[in-house]
DNA sequence: GAGACGCTTGACGTATACGTTAGCTTGGGA
DNA sequence: TCCCAAGCTAACGTATACGTCAAGCGTCTC
């Protein structure tokens, strides 16, 4: 099965809850909940979790999704796609493709009806302080 | 004060809570929620509530933020914002211009993320099919 | 005039995403 | 050696956004 061997020199950075969460600007809550959901699966160290930069990166994406409103038993899905996506059978690459497409689709989506908001907030917006230069004119 | 007198000719069409929550696509549950809220404000006639266009567009409006991930307190707001946007006192235009402000940019940065989120699954995508297509090849 | 609808108001239930104690364990410094 | 700070699990609490009865009223129809 290829290479099992860690070729982890000592140089690897790793890091504790505490560091990632401060790090990442959450809290350590959030962090044991989405292991919980299986979103991250630190190593442990005698019961203490420790981080790797390849879970740090992770955290990142989890939360580049939260913030675009994917729920969290969305991104454990996609977060699985990253991952498979290496994997070569066919059944997979067409689960990946379809997956990927809708998700594609929706954000388009998204992104309309954003442009659509902006455009009328910014009508709002300039109109407000057209009336209010006259004002102090 | 301007002109109380309604000058709605007859011609106004009126909604009941099934047409509209039927037009809409949500329930009528969602619809008596977001009334709880204070989001939209029915006419009643012998206890029921009669919606106009105008409560109907109020609606989308409301759904539309939803999509985007906007809280319904924040809706609510925003709701104000749109409806006294036309007053002229400075304070209130003050308001209306910070707050308008802040939410285009927190807009742009969703956009933004969206962005991202997009290029990323569009090469995981994009991978899957060519991968897809040598082994069908 | 008796159902059958349709609508109304509670009021409790559910899913998501954490916050907040509470109590136990453990490694490290004074 | 003693004790604190940091981490752990377990469990209950909270906010948001509805879903789902339950029970009552008004009206239309047969």
């Amino acid at each position: 099965m290829g290479s099992n061997i860690k070729t982890d020199s000592a140089s690897e950075t790793l890091y504790g809850i505490a560091e990632l969460a401060e790090a990442h600007g959450v809290s350590q809550r959030t962090i044991r909940f989405y292991e919980d959901k299986g979103l991250i699966s630190p190593r442990r160290v005698g019961g203490q979790r420790v981080y790797t930069e390849h879970d740090s990166k992770r955290l990142s994406l989890i939360l580049r999704a939260k913030s675009i409103g994917t729920k969290l038993s969305d991104i454990r899905t996609f977060l699985e796609l990253y991952g498979r996506e290496g994997e070569g059978r066919v059944r997979q690459l067409e689960f990946v493709i379809e997956k990927t497409a809708a998700e594609i689709e929706a954000l388009e989506a998204k992104k309309r009806q954003i442009d659509q908001t902006l455009a009328e907030l910014k009508l709002i917006h300039d109109g407000a302080r057209e009336r209010l230069g006259r004002r102090r004119g």
